[in-house]
DNA sequence: GGATAATTTGAGCGATCACTCAAATGTGAA
DNA sequence: TTCACATTTGAGTGATCGCTCAAATTATCC
């Protein structure tokens, strides 16, 4: 009854993604994702509404991504303290496609022109959510007995996340940086550290 | 013999300076700049030669603030690992003008796109250079027996600077959040807490 | 196989981009 | 006063921006 699309909306979404969090939104021309998704500006505005849209699309998809190897770290690890300590190590690695660079979501929040508009809440949200989520393996480490029950799982989490801030934008620029893999390795121990 | 400037050259940098700090270096217009500066495009060309040429020299001057604010807290505090301690404090205090934002040399070095040009290049010496005042510190901590001589100065100054830049991420994002004051109180208390 | 409908297509829209340059302007020297 | 000249001025450059829409295309249904 209609014509197929050519192309695959999480495929181009993922190119998206990849482009825009490279270049930031400003940076990141219409050309730029035309060449990128392979798609004409017609059909990047029927399946996405706008550059904004598209934008709020990928930064959800770098959200899952993130959360889902959250899970996957604490799938292969012993108990919530570990989880914390081994996604720590692994935010100064690589990725699969060797990529290593500095959490979207904060450039996203460092990026003021965004914060007014649905871009700055949706990160908001997310860096907030996230900060949750590791909350959320402190409180757990708790309700285990591993971790004194008079810590404060919030602060510990604001710390955690900001570690990993610093970790990301030092791993960016200079990777295989020894030094920074010492630092989140002695922050993930001190971590593990927290063990009663 | 010739026609006098109407504008002050340092004041039009301080105005260029706050403009590509707030809003970056791609999401800031000639148009924008011809305002806050009160400046044709004609005479910023002739000033500056160019919109790069204006953000060098606005990174250039804000790492001057930097190193000035450095100065003063060691100018009242009594020992390096005092002032260390102090000026992180500082950092999560609003400035003057009641301004508090992430550092302009890091969001420099995230933004991709400079990174293979002039800009990114002079991001990363400031970056290195601040780092490197920081390590003189921690040294100079150790010259007077204020540190034990074993403590590794690149070390510590790696992780006070990303320290730092996590505290005001934090801070821009949330202003007067007494969480963020308390962990910049301290991590500054962490680095008094290392005198001998 | 013709009608219908969903989708892609890409030329081109007005707006804005960074930037230029001929003309106007203000200044100190003669 | 007049001249020489550095400097400002701002309309205007071509290029690119995000985005639109009429036309072409490809599918499905009868």
């Amino acid at each position: 009854m209609s014509r197929a699309q050519p192309y695959d909306r999480q495929t181009a979404i993922d190119a998206a993604m990849t482009l825009f969090w490279e270049k930031g939104y400003h940076a990141t021309s219409l050309k730029d994702l035309e060449a990128a998704l392979q798609m004409k500006p017609g059909s990047i505005y029927a399946a996405f509404k706008s550059k904004e849209g598209l934008y709020l699309e990928a930064l959800a998809y770098y959200g899952e991504s993130f959360e889902q190897r959250l899970g996957a770290v604490a799938e292969v690890s012993d108990t919530p303290l570990k989880t914390l300590a081994n996604f720590m190590r692994s935010q100064v690695k690589a990725d699969e496609k060797g990529v290593l660079r500095a959490c979207m979501v904060v450039k996203t929040l460092l990026d003021l022109p965004l914060a007014d508009g649905p871009i700055g809440a949706a990160a908001r949200a997310q860096y907030d959510h996230t900060r949750n989520a590791f909350a959320d393996l402190f409180r757990a480490a708790q309700a285990q007995g591993q971790l004194a029950a008079d810590a404060d799982a919030e602060v510990l989490a604001k710390r955690y996340q900001m570690a990993i801030t610093a970790l990301r934008i030092e791993a960016q620029r200079t990777p295989n940086d020894p030094l920074v893999a010492e630092l989140a390795e002695t922050q993930a121990a001190e971590i593990e550290g927290l063990a009663v």
